[in-house]
DNA sequence: ATTTAGCACTCAATTGGGGAGAGTGCTAAC
DNA sequence: GTTAGCACTCTCCCCAATTGAGTGCTAAAT
């Protein structure tokens, strides 16, 4: 689709007061705020076309004009720059990154504080796979007979613990020799590598110990399947109630409904299209109740490779530069803070 | 105060029907669904008494009446029975209760999401303090140097990791070894106790490896005072949204901002009386958001000391009976449920 | 060939009655 | 003490009229 300047001028204009007011806008006050030089009049032939092209539309005959979802992929593809971040919001990035952050878990946290109370609209995190990143350190301990825990601490710093049923006559001794093995074992590398190694390798190990060894079977079992999926972390929530298009309240708790799902947080977060910041806009969005909202992602990296995602959901009507600038610069100081973890 | 058997009948119709109806009720209704034998004309004279007694009021000259928080009070002190559980629903809650429980941790989410769901209002659950509980088992390991990941899991099923910096020249052998100590010597203690019995005698058993004492003295300061919080599950939030005193989106929003704080939710829960159920209606709450909500509490045991609350929190207009019985069943159920853990 | 001014037109939002309905309080009779 | 009757007071809803914002079209101006 092709726009002559002054086409995009107007849409860009629509588009910028809609999100600023989210009131229709008239041709008046294009003329008056955005000094296009010229009257209302040559706007409103204008905007005759760009609505007939499907870019903008019109809420009722006597309204302004508000932008379509294709309006707004228009302005985020071709004519949105990216905002330039404000000193102090940098800096209150950076005194966020200070905190003393042991754990994964923290930097997840802080990564969507920070971004729902800037963005001011709802934060998603997705903490690194566990199956991809490698094991330092996994530890058996017996609770009481017939019970164990086992705690697994990755690369990433991500900290697992999971209860579970074992065989009544396994001593801590059994125990910590079973910690001690897969550590020496399986000690960097990648939990989804385990399963193919484990079979060929540890089996020949372990045969002499019978006993211990289906409970290795179930603990692999339980940690590659159980626990594989992705922490999601739901941030600014409440944000979402200051958008004048969410003061109806079955609305809101259509979208509140979805967010609980975690499952569907991993989805939105997961198709990521790639290296990109990735726009998902209203109609783009494959769950009806989200279709008035907008998703910004991007990944985050460890060693040059994806690990994560975080994303904001606002309103389509939403303010996408400056959105997809704190996105991209979240993702790059989350990627270094991984890194020094 | 002291009412006459026809006025706590009339009391006890209006706010039974307005719970059920959320409308003010007129004399008319009252004479024709509770049959008191009375005309209209009749109960209009009592509901001007018990106007004046401030136990009802009118919203408006030409409406019906409502109850007022003194007059939900005296319902609630007075008249109110305790509803009888539905068998179906103690069907569900002894399935709820049968799926695989390991830690505490599955315990309380099981809690709160049944108690949502049955009474359809807000649950609230306040898991044991750690202090309290006695600790069955500790366990330093070691991340890297200068970090060490201790785990800590309490005879009340909870289990607690955190990360500590440690000095760069303890080796594993030197946590293990503390491990054992503190096992040794701290099984079975609440850990409440431990700063006294650590000053005491454990400075004297540990004065040989002076290195790991300076750990064990940060260790314990972590333990009890960072993680000394209870944690607090809350669940059915969005059951809120279902009642139509909060149609409004900024009522709304007050609320969830104020149950977003984890210590007011503590707070909540923790001013329970004593041993009966507690029963907070409408201004009795201090939280001003809160004003038109009422909580009901009850607490948990193990071994007949108090380890925990749980509550629910709906309107005013709320089922009173219905959810003092669910709440009081499940804190039963929840107390035997521990004890097995 | 654009651009602009002017004007008629449309439609949502607001305003202001005018019942209808629900419920009350009071009075007088039972 | 209870009840029937009745005037009165509100809210709610519907309807019509008005207002105002904004448009599209046409004809004139550049």
């Amino acid at each position: 689709m092709k726009l002559d300047a002054r086409k995009q001028k107007v849409l860009e204009a629509i588009v910028i007061d809609y999100i600023a007011t989210a009131e229709p806008v008239g041709s008046r006050t294009i003329a008056r705020k955005y000094n296009l030089g010229v009257s209302p009049a040559t706007i409103r032939n204008e905007m005759a076309d760009l609505e007939e092209m499907g870019l903008i539309e019109q809420p009722h005959t006597s309204a302004g004009r508000i932008p379509s979802d294709t309006g707004y992929r228009y302005y985020v593809d071709c004519l949105m720059k990216r905002a330039i971040i404000a000193e102090e919001v940098q800096a209150l990035i950076e005194r966020a990154f200070q905190t003393k952050i042991k754990q994964l878990e923290d930097l997840i946290q802080i990564v969507g504080k920070v971004l729902s109370q800037i963005t001011n609209y709802t934060a998603l995190v997705l903490a690194p796979q566990i199956g991809k990143s490698t094991l330092q350190l996994i530890q058996l301990m017996l609770i009481e007979p017939g019970k164990a825990l086992v705690v697994i601490v990755t690369d990433s710093g991500r900290i697992e613990n999971k209860v579970l049923e074992i065989p009544e006559n396994l001593t801590k001794e059994d125990l910590e020799l079973v910690s001690k093995i897969l550590n020496d074992k399986f000690k960097g590398i990648s939990l989804n590598e385990w399963k193919q190694i484990m079979l060929r390798d540890l089996y020949s190990q372990l045969i002499t110990q019978k006993k211990v060894l289906t409970l290795i079977l179930e603990l692999i079992d339980t940690i590659l399947t159980v626990d594989n999926e992705d922490k999601v972390y739901l941030g600014g929530t409440l944000n979402i109630l200051n958008q004048p298009e969410f003061k109806d309240v079955t609305k809101v708790r259509n979208l509140f409904e979805l967010l609980e799902k975690e499952d569907v947080l991993r989805e939105l977060l997961k198709d990521n299209s790639g290296d990109e910041v990735t726009v998902r806009i209203g109609t783009e969005n494959k769950y009806e109740v989200m279709q008035d909202c907008s998703i910004i992602t991007a990944t985050y990296r460890l060693n040059g490779e994806v690990i994560g995602t975080i994303g904001v959901l606002g309103p389509t009507r939403m303010h996408y530069s400056k959105a997809v600038s704190i996105v991209e610069y979240l993702t790059q100081v989350l990627s270094l803070s991984i890194k020094k973890l």
